[in-house]
DNA sequence: TCTGGGGTCCTAGGACCC
DNA sequence: TCTGGGGTCCTAGGACCC
């Protein structure tokens, strides 16, 4: 049987913020740290070994471990070390697939002859990164997404693992249903309930069983996962889905003007930044929660796109003045705007009638297009499908 | 000791259309 | 005229991830 290679790098930076800290202040190097006083945001592996995680109260942290060195979050140095480091990822490859500001997969198959085998790429990444940026990264390497993250999460902090394409099941069965992507507390409370306690067990469970456990789409997920399938490419350019913005308030309550105030500081934060991204939205959601930490949403969908604070501003108020009876009754402890739906800004639809062939009707429509914009603003393009018979919106207008 | 801020994806019911 | 099936979109909630 053909066994595909292992040609996918998760790359984990470990500790992030906690890391940048300590290697712009040496005094920190060494010593427990913890970024965030309200809630941690990151720990050190000094502060870590105390017990301190990640989203814990500080001041449980700062019981846990007393001669921790708690500093501010400095959210500039950390987006600026995240940019230096992905550049590096993409001298690496092109193909870079960013999961989040200190984590991303990287395909490297295509770069055996110029490059050396994955683990050889690995390597260097590694060295790259801790000689260039000043940081230390974990690499996973692995033939399939999941494989490569867990190998990532199981060699940390600092660390290397390549998992063999032909001992995948040896490496990934003895571990907890917890490593699994996906499994959070209640999935694996559900499987721990049903004597289901490793990725050996899940394997071993019938599929029906396992989509009656945890629902359909997850049972299929886990039950590929923990059978090491796992087709997922790494993905290049995925775009952003939603932007938002969120608020704690703490226990204080507010009146509604001051309610009013923070709403309106959000949708500008918001919609400044899907004008920066030149990303129109169609949904407004406000996001609420209460005293008792239960949690509430209220969405509307407009009829046009829009990246105007004005009309986002004036959706948001109608939604938080429908849920105002819910403030009252239960008191709010956080405020939050969303936009979802989202386009880019300067998309032009352009409605032409179908022809026989459906490439002919896409290239009839670019060269329209290039003619009307000139070729070089014309970067990308999709079709869009309508029944026969609906109207198509045409906006003739040209972006600025 | 009550708890940040940024996201993704899935589910389920209802409205609406064919 | 009545009934049913199938699809899409919207809204709300929930689990999960970093």
């Amino acid at each position: 049987m053909f066994v595909s290679d292992a040609t996918i790098l998760h790359a984990d930076l470990d500790s992030f913020y906690a890391s940048v800290e300590q290697r712009d202040d040496p005094r920190l190097r060494g010593k427990p740290v913890i970024v965030g006083g309200g809630v941690v945001l990151a720990a050190s592996y000094e502060a870590k070994a105390c017990g301190v995680r990640t989203a814990m109260s500080g001041r449980e942290a700062r019981r846990l471990c007393p001669r921790a060195v708690v500093v501010e979050p400095r959210f500039s140095a950390y987006t600026e070390a995240s940019k230096a480091v992905f550049d590096i990822f993409k001298q690496t490859t092109p193909v870079v697939e960013g999961l989040s500001i200190d984590e991303a997969f990287l395909g490297v198959g295509g770069l055996r002859r110029i490059a050396g085998p994955p683990i050889d790429i690995a390597r260097g990444l590694r060295c790259d990164i801790r000689d260039r940026v000043g940081l230390p990264i974990t690499v996973g390497v692995a033939r399939t997404k999941f494989l490569a993250k867990v190998a990532s999460g199981v060699a940390k902090p600092d660390g290397l693992l390549l998992v063999p394409p032909d001992a995948e099941l040896e490496f990934l069965h003895p571990l907890p249903v917890e490593r699994l992507w996906g499994v959070g507390p209640v999935t694996s409370r559900k499987l721990r309930d049903k004597g289901v306690y490793t990725v050996g067990d899940v394997a071993e469970l019938p599929r029906r069983a396992l989509t009656a456990i945890v629902g359909r789409a997850a049972g299929h997920h886990l039950y590929a996962l923990a059978n090491g399938l796992d087709p997922r490419p790494v993905e290049v350019g995925r775009r952003r889905r939603s932007v938002g913005s969120q608020s704690a308030l703490g226990r204080r309550r507010r009146t509604p003007d001051e309610r009013e105030a923070i709403l309106a500081a959000l949708v500008d934060r918001v919609t400044r930044r899907l004008r920066a991204g030149r990303r129109v939205c169609h949904t407004v959601t406000i996001r609420l929660r209460f005293d008792d930490f239960t949690r509430a949403t209220r969405s509307h969908t407009l009829p046009e796109a829009t990246d105007e604070t004005r009309l986002v501003l004036a959706t948001a108020r109608r939604l938080l003045a429908d849920a105002n009876p819910l403030i009252e009754r239960n008191g709010l402890t956080l405020l939050g705007v969303a936009v979802s739906n989202l386009d880019d800004a300067d998309a032009v639809q352009l409605a032409l009638p179908m022809e026989p062939r459906p490439e002919a009707t896409l290239d009839a429509a670019l060269d329209e297009l290039r003619d009307r914009y000139g070729s070089s603003a014309v970067t990308r393009a999709s079709v869009v499908g309508r029944r026969v018979g609906q109207p198509v919106p045409i906006l003739p207008d040209a972006p600025e």
